[in-house]
RNA sequence: GGUCGCUUAGCUCAGCUGGGAGAGCAUCUGCCUUACAAGCAGGAGGUCAUAGGUUCGAGCCCUAUAGCGACCACCA
């Protein structure tokens, strides 16, 4: 093992390399000789031909955090992949992919197509996985699971059959949503809404047996008029009440309808009257279905105009729109016509139009099933993080619909339910039965649809553990799972239906918490999209910069459940700090020359005589860093635990202790120079763990470099916190000291004193004389000095000198010609005003009876101590200032 | 119409149960100091959307308003 790290940082040397190992070696695998506890989390299958964007980078890098973190900490962690056969958008593919051959899905016949569609999903399957592997994942690829897999279907037949003979599947007539261009039904949830400016159509229609009265009804589709087969008012309408029970003449089809009252009427809206039209339109069916109404189609199957009037059969249904205003124009029907926007129903695959309409399908009755599921998040069985999604999901599901399942595709599971041709009955089961159950016939068909994809979905927690074989090894270890994953806009889809079908079928609640995340945007705040074509794609910022770059600029800073923007500038910012990492890393390594023997040693056991002051600081800032990390992590704080990792390795290691420590480096013969090289490769083993989570390629490859006795970073333990590193004093001394260098500095900046101009630094203390003794080498280095001199009193410093003032100590730096003594004593004066200010705070505060009577204890002596401790210093100011 | 979120430095965003406003990028100044110029050091820049309220004390809690965004509902 060479304990060297490459000149430069090239991310594409190690990534692929060290994936491959990590796989080889099987530590994505739940260990087998570890502690009982599990930890599992079941990754949102993406579907099956689709590609990594950058959505599925930040659910993935999330989820793969967590994973890491947990495996380090012991648990037996199990992240399980897989992915969905999505049935609408697979099928869409395939279909177009044989239009563009000139062959249609008929044509071809069922068994065929469905060949079309394996060969499809089997090319383009298994990119997204390979895709994940770039990022990091650390998932179980042996488990990895397709939803139409032979184990996941016979979950979801059996899904379907103790749901129906429990009575909670139903097949049933009813008015459902019907995507025009998939040519298939779909539930509430697959509904989108969008806005359009429209027209609202004024239509008079002549009350029967008058010779000029007319009810005046508003539309946005006349077209849909030629079935209308009612008019409704508000029973309370004063203007209507008269005509209530009397009928009209529908014009064009010169038909007469009622006019019916009933309560679902707006008298705000419109004109008050509302043409009813129960085959096309949901509100006017619930009416129809209120008042007997006849329902008459007035498309054909393909959403063309019927036949009702000859001359519009087979016309498009814009056109027909047209040609229906223009003949009501003509007959003198159309009273005028307004601007109007309304909201138009899209599907949320396609995004065509959906048009409701009557048909037989099959629907889980969710009224119960909802209940239940929301009553577990109420009682705090699973909880959302952040919290206030849960009002979204109990949204869902307090005002659930039932569940339409059945779809008029054939990519998917096909409903167990076969059709006796002889007596009609229905015969669920999971085989195809031999003979009907009821008559005995052998003439049975089974129905040519198939199941909602969510349908199978809603199993994920579980079937993938072997349910409905309750016994089986997986599931019995990692059911229920522990977190879910998964941006909001899939909180009515998939997670309210997991939990109502896991409930159901297993008992228990599938996951204990949702953790949600937001949507990435582009830098611009837009949402990525195809259209817009300003989707990044994950793979190219991976191949400029790594994976660990990209991972880090989608985590950090960020807070759980709030939309990401994506910029170019944040993964530079990461890029560089994996380069200053890597260099400070190269840089200790330089250092340590095969000190072996770290590995026998804990840094407990370290000698504690031999390190100063900021030895102790950094030991005890890393052991807080390792508490509220973990404490973050475990509260699903990413955000903020990445970022303190970050400054902690930035500021703290690598802008001071590393600076600190090179002159103990340098001189070989210094009696603490073990105990620093220990320290070093201490402190950096321990950083790389932290932040191996999220940036888990660079930690690993420079881990592999350092003095341990682990084989992988990724099976190494998650450091904890430990009482005995506190070392409160010490970390206060060395932010002393801190601040004096820091003033040191910007005096030098600010009198324009060049780096190579070095000068005397005479610290006057009597409390710190052996600690500024023992760190006089890194004071001179910092502090620009050619020589340091202690003292116990200020006596006979040249007055020409500046002066920093501060709480166990003085320091005086003369200049000599450089010093403007005017210049100084305004300084000196600007620092007083300041002093003076916060003494009046403090004694403005420690004086009011409100703050010292209400105030916890703790803070009023923080208070007390502070405001002495200005006045002080603001003594020592002013002593200085009378002597000059 | 209902619900929720956001509004903090020029830009993008953090800010945990209320106790002296932070980061990254951009900007200005000075530095090639033997890990790193993809860098180092120092600086400037904020009435925390507005108006009230609670409190000894409010970026944080309460109420209202405005702008932006999301989700649900769907009134033809």
């Amino acid at each position: 093992m060479e304990h060297k790290l490459k000149d430069k940082l090239n991310p594409k040397d190690f990534e692929d390399k060290i994936y491959e190992n990590w796989e080889k070696s099987g530590y994505f695998k739940p260990a087998e000789n570890k502690g009982q506890e599990t930890y599992c989390i079941m990754m949102p299958p993406p579907n099956v031909t689709g590609k990594l964007h950058m959505g599925h980078a930040l659910d993935d890098t999330i989820q793969d955090i967590l994973i890491r973190f947990k495996r380090m900490q012991g648990y037996r962690t199990l992240w399980l992949p897989g992915s969905d056969h999505a049935a609408i958008s697979t099928e869409m593919k395939v279909v177009q992919k044989l239009k563009s051959k000139g062959i249609s899905k008929n044509d071809l016949g069922r068994e065929k197509f469905l060949e079309e569609a394996w060969n499809w999903t089997h090319e383009y399957g298994g990119i997204i996985q390979s895709q994940q592997r770039k990022l990091g994942c650390s998932c179980d690829w042996e488990r990895n699971r397709f939803t139409l897999d032979e184990g996941m279907s016979d979950a979801v037949l059996e899904q379907f059959i103790k749901l129906y003979n429990k009575g909670l599947i139903y097949k049933g007539t009813r008015m459902v949503n019907w995507c025009t261009s998939c040519n298939t039904s779909i539930s509430d949830a697959e509904v989108e809404y969008k806005e359009e400016p429209s027209h609202l159509w004024h239509i008079r229609y002549k009350i029967t047996g008058t010779k000029d009265q007319y009810i005046e009804v508003a539309t946005t589709r006349p077209e849909t008029m030629l079935g209308d087969t009612a008019v409704a008012v508000h029973p309370d309408d004063e203007r209507y009440k008269n005509l209530i029970g009397k009928t009209c003449i529908l014009p064009i089809m010169n038909k007469e309808i009622p006019i019916i009252a009933d309560e679902f009427v707006e008298k705000e809206f419109g004109t008050g009257c509302v043409k009813i039209t129960p085959a096309h339109d949901m509100n006017d069916y619930q009416a129809g279905l209120r008042h007997n109404l006849e329902i008459i189609e007035v498309f054909d199957e393909h959403f063309k105009m019927g036949n009702l009037v000859p001359e519009l059969a087979g016309m498009d249904l814009i056109e027909a729109r047209e040609k229906i205003v223009e003949k009501l124009t003509q007959i003198g029907a159309l009273v005028k016509t307004e601007d109007y926007v309304h909201n138009v129903a899209k599907c949320e695959r396609c995004k065509n139009t959906i048009e409701p309409k009557v048909s037989e399908q099959w629907f889980v009755d969710m009224k119960e099933l909802a209940k239940r599921a929301a009553d577990s998040v109420r009682n705090g069985e699973t909880k959302f993080v952040p919290q206030r999604y849960e009002k979204q999901y109990f949204n869902w599901l307090d005002n659930i619909q039932d569940w339409c399942i059945s779809r008029q595709l054939w990519w998917g599971h096909r409903i167990p339910a076969y059709y006796c041709q002889d007596c009609n009955h229905i015969n669920v089961s999971k085989t195809t039965p031999e003979k009907c159950e009821k008559c005995g016939s052998t003439n049975l068909e089974q129905d040519p649809d198939t199941l909602d994809t969510w349908f199978s979905s809603a199993l994920w927690p579980f079937s993938t553990l072997g349910w409905p074989d309750k016994e089986t090894q997986d599931y019995k270890d990692f059911y229920p799972t522990q977190t879910l994953v998964t941006g909001f806009d899939i909180i009515t889809f998939w997670i309210s239906r997991m939990m109502t079908q896991g409930l159901e079928l297993t008992n228990q609640v599938p996951f204990k918490d949702v953790l949600v995340h937001g949507i990435v945007r582009d830098n611009q705040g837009r949402k990525m999209s195809k259209t817009l074509g300003n989707g990044v794609d994950p793979l190219d910022v991976i191949e400029q910069y790594g994976t660990d770059s990209l991972r880090m600029s989608l985590i950090i800073g960020t807070t759980p459940g709030n939309d990401i923007r994506y910029s170019n500038d944040k993964v530079e910012s990461a890029s560089n700090f994996a380069n200053k990492l890597w260099n400070a890393s190269k840089f200790v390594l330089m250092q340590l020359e095969d000190v072996e023997k770290f590995k026998e040693e804990t840094i407990e056991q370290l000698d504690q005589s031999k390190m100063i002051d900021v030895d102790k600081w950094i030991i005890s800032k890393l052991n807080t860093l390792i508490k509220e990390v973990t404490e973050n992590i475990e509260k699903y704080d990413l955000g903020v635990a990445l970022q303190k990792i970050y400054d902690f390795i930035r500021n703290d290691f690598c802008d001071w202790y590393i600076e600190i420590v090179k002159p103990r480096l340098w001189d070989k013969e210094n009696k603490s120079r073990y105990t620093v090289q220990y320290i070093l490769n201490y402190v950096l083993c321990t950083s790389l763990k932290l932040l191996h989570p999220f940036m888990p390629f660079i930690t690993e490859e420079i881990y592999s470099k350092m003095y341990h006795k682990e084989e992988s970073i990724m099976i190494s333990e998650f450091p904890k916190y430990n009482e005995k590193l506190n070392f409160l004093k010490e970390e206060e001394a060395t932010s002393e000291i801190m601040n004096i260098i820091t003033e040191i500095r910007n005096i030098r900046s600010k009198m324009n004193v060049h780096p190579s101009k070095k000068s005397k630094l005479i610290f006057v203390t009597t409390v710190a004389k052996e600690e500024i003794e023992k760190s006089k080498d890194f004071l001179e280095k910092l502090g620009f000095a050619n020589q340091i001199e202690i003292r116990e009193n200020a006596e006979g410093i040249p007055e020409n000198a500046v002066a920093i003032i501060s709480k166990n100590m003085e320091v005086h730096i003369p200049f000599e010609e450089l010093v403007d003594i005017e210049e100084e004593r305004k300084r000196l004066e600007t620092e007083k005003k300041r002093l003076e200010s916060e003494v009046a705070r403090g004694e403005k505060m420690l004086s009011n009876p409100g703050f010292v009577n209400k105030a916890p204890e703790s803070k009023i002596n923080e208070e007390k101590s502070k405001l002495a401790n200005y006045k002080e210093l603001l003594e020592n100011i002013i002593q200085k200032l009378e002597k000059m």
